[in-house]
DNA sequence: ATCGTAAATTAGAATTATTCTAATTTAATG
DNA sequence: CATTAAATTAGAATAATTCTAATTTACGAT
């Protein structure tokens, strides 16, 4: 491990190659940044500092784009507390979050740990989109 | 009805007179804006603007406080949504939302019409303060 | 390989929602 | 009514994010 590339990694570049984005050193570095650890959230100042921290010269204006756009092409999926920040979830599939309002930490939950037994009826003329779950904890 | 006071207009400003806060004319104002018509979602800037119609000076500062203020003395409730605004709600019981992301409009959802058969374990050493459930829906 | 072009990058300005500051006014207690 | 802590205010400040417009780059077609 720890040679800058691994299965997570690797999965993100491929995903990044089948979308219509180009693929340029800047959002290859940011991929490896993103991925590098499996599971993670992250707000855009937060890879900006990896970036720094690694020496790396991407603008703070690139670092939001490249989450955008990854986003928009579901390399990433973005999250939203009751924080003020935008957080960017490396797990894109469908799950729920832990926030912890002491310490802004968000924790993946899987979908299989959070079951319903009744969900209300959709408004009318409207469609379901998502079901989003967070469970807020504190120290 | 219409004659500027209500049930829940009442029990908002029994609430008032009842918290630490003091009541003010702006505060009283506010309520009355606020609880007109039963169970509402506002931002600060609907309540300025309804401030603005009519033709009361409340200064966007002291609505910004008012409603913090409310909120903190359990008068409001606050409510972040995938969008980027604050979203203020006279119903204070524990319940949950529709946000449609086409309107960016907020709909109740009573706890009655929401159960789980399974929700996960808190992380060690925390505790859990709350359970808030967001169904995004479209046009 | 080289070209052409649409997309990406960038620094810095702009924006947006919200909070802060510091001076003035007010509510409510004694 | 006098006191004083709290509330109000205009405008500045902040913080996260987006926009602008100039420059550079990726990459499919020649």
């Amino acid at each position: 491990m720890n040679m800058n590339t691994n299965k997570h990694i690797d999965v993100a570049l491929e995903l990044l190659k089948e979308s219509p984005l180009k693929v340029t050193n800047q959002r290859n570095d940011i991929i490896r940044i993103l991925f590098k650890n499996g599971n993670c959230h992250f707000t855009a100042e937060d890879v900006h500092c990896e970036v720094q921290k690694l020496g790396l010269n991407i603008s703070l204006a690139t670092v939001y784009n490249c989450l955008n756009q990854f986003t928009k092409h579901k390399i990433l999926k973005s999250v939203k507390t009751s924080c003020d920040k935008i957080y960017f979830d490396t797990n894109v599939t469908s799950h729920h979050h832990f926030f912890c309002k002491t310490t802004s930490q968000l924790i993946d939950i899987d979908s299989k740990n959070i079951k319903f037994s009744k969900l209300p009826k959709i408004p009318g003329g409207k469609k379901l989109q998502s079901v989003e779950v967070v469970v807020n904890i504190t120290d």
